[in-house]
DNA sequence: AGAAATATGTGATATGTATCACAAAATAAG
DNA sequence: CTTATTTTGTGATACATATCACATATTTCT
């Protein structure tokens, strides 16, 4: 359990001088959980007093939006999942859910914030991580609602490749509806425009399994909506 | 100097425990700017060593996005002003601009980390606030990228009237091209929706003079999409 | 006060995507 | 292994909005 949670940490430890005693405080409030691809992480709707750090995996943040549920965007293990949620609300004011089977632990609220009080540098840590993720949505939303289809379509490919998987091939764990949730559009434009890229050379396909071919086509495409 | 300060944080002394040699501290450290209508605050791509304060008026945070300016959102006094972009990068990541003339406190970087330091529950306040504004982001994304025109102009009005100005009468800060930058539409469009609205009986307009009608109406607008 | 720049009002047309309607695959469930 | 259920593939059509093209106000500048 203690090993568990020295593992759990040691991305912050390497970069937040933490102390022994605050680990082991940590340690000793903590629960491990597997998921599945496909359960459910965080329900939005919910009340909750966790801190939750995923500590392998991936995970769709997601939103129920007027007529449909929004992708907000997709994360990999290790970062902590909710924090804004968590503080920001006593109630869930999104979902989270794995998207390949995951590992999970939730640490009590009270516990890490007695952390976030005690460790200086936890604390500027964890500013600096929502600071960023913000920045990253008000980017991100900009880029979306201004790009058409092909532009967006090609920023999912390049993040797969580049910041999630870090390969030019992987699987999708994403369906093309959800894809579709994710970019603000309809599943069969998805699969139309997955089709052009295939034509074109840019990409190779076989059920979910995705190639990168022409990266800088794709960067093209990225760049000039 | 110091009286200014005094007033200046008043809104948090309210609810933070601020010791008086803290707000001494804060006094000592800051610089009170008025600016015009139209005015740049804050500028994207400029080196940044301020948190800055809007003490009285309105400011729009805008970002550029691919292919045109995109309004994230508008605020009024008194709030803090671009902390994402103050902690998340040294170099500012979007831009404000006071819509209406403004007064605004530029505090030391430096000063208000030790401020968060040294007095816990204005560091867990600044932390709500930063995730409440994240929260607040995901859900308009969703909702713009979701609605049509109508419910997202809709809602427009009804933030100004509710939020900002808490009046069913008011005066627009922005012109017609900008509301299209904030919901992602061209300014022709927002004109004629507007022209609609007027039709219908919903708003009464003279110049940028605005009131609200049929406010109940707006809100079935904003609802149905 | 007069000139220049910016903001509004309104038609006609173009266009990207949504939506509907099925068929075929692939996965999950019993 | 067979039956459901969820995904994927593709055409035809509809529609909301962008875009273009002007005319007219309104504000800003000198």
């Amino acid at each position: 359990m203690q090993n568990e949670c020295g593992d759990c940490v040691c991305v912050l430890r390497s970069s937040v001088n933490m102390k022994d005693c605050q680990l082991e405080m940590l340690g000793g409030n903590h629960t491990v959980v597997k998921f599945k691809k496909g359960d459910s992480i965080i329900k939005q709707g919910v009340f909750s007093t966790n801190v939750i750090f995923l500590r392998k995996g991936m995970a769709k943040v997601h939103i129920s939006g007027p007529s449909r549920e929004q992708i907000v965007k997709l994360v990999k293990a290790p970062t902590y999942l909710g924090l804004p949620t968590t503080f920001g609300d006593k109630i869930n004011q999104y979902s989270v859910t794995s998207v390949i089977d995951s590992e999970v632990c939730f640490i009590d609220l009270e516990v890490f914030k007695r952390l976030l009080g005690e460790n200086r540098d936890f604390g500027s840590y964890i500013l600096m991580e929502l600071c960023k993720s913000e920045l990253e949505a008000y980017r991100r939303c900009a880029s979306r609602t201004q790009k058409q289809m092909r532009g967006n379509l090609a920023d999912v490919l390049l993040e797969f490749s580049e910041k999630l998987f870090e390969a030019d091939q992987f699987t999708l764990p994403l369906s093309q509806s959800d894809i579709g949730n994710w970019v603000d559009a309809g599943r069969e434009s998805i699969n139309r425009v997955l089709s052009e890229f295939i034509q074109d050379g840019i990409i190779q396909m076989q059920g979910r399994q995705v190639r990168i071919v022409d990266k800088k086509m794709l960067k093209m495409i990225s760049q000039n909506g």
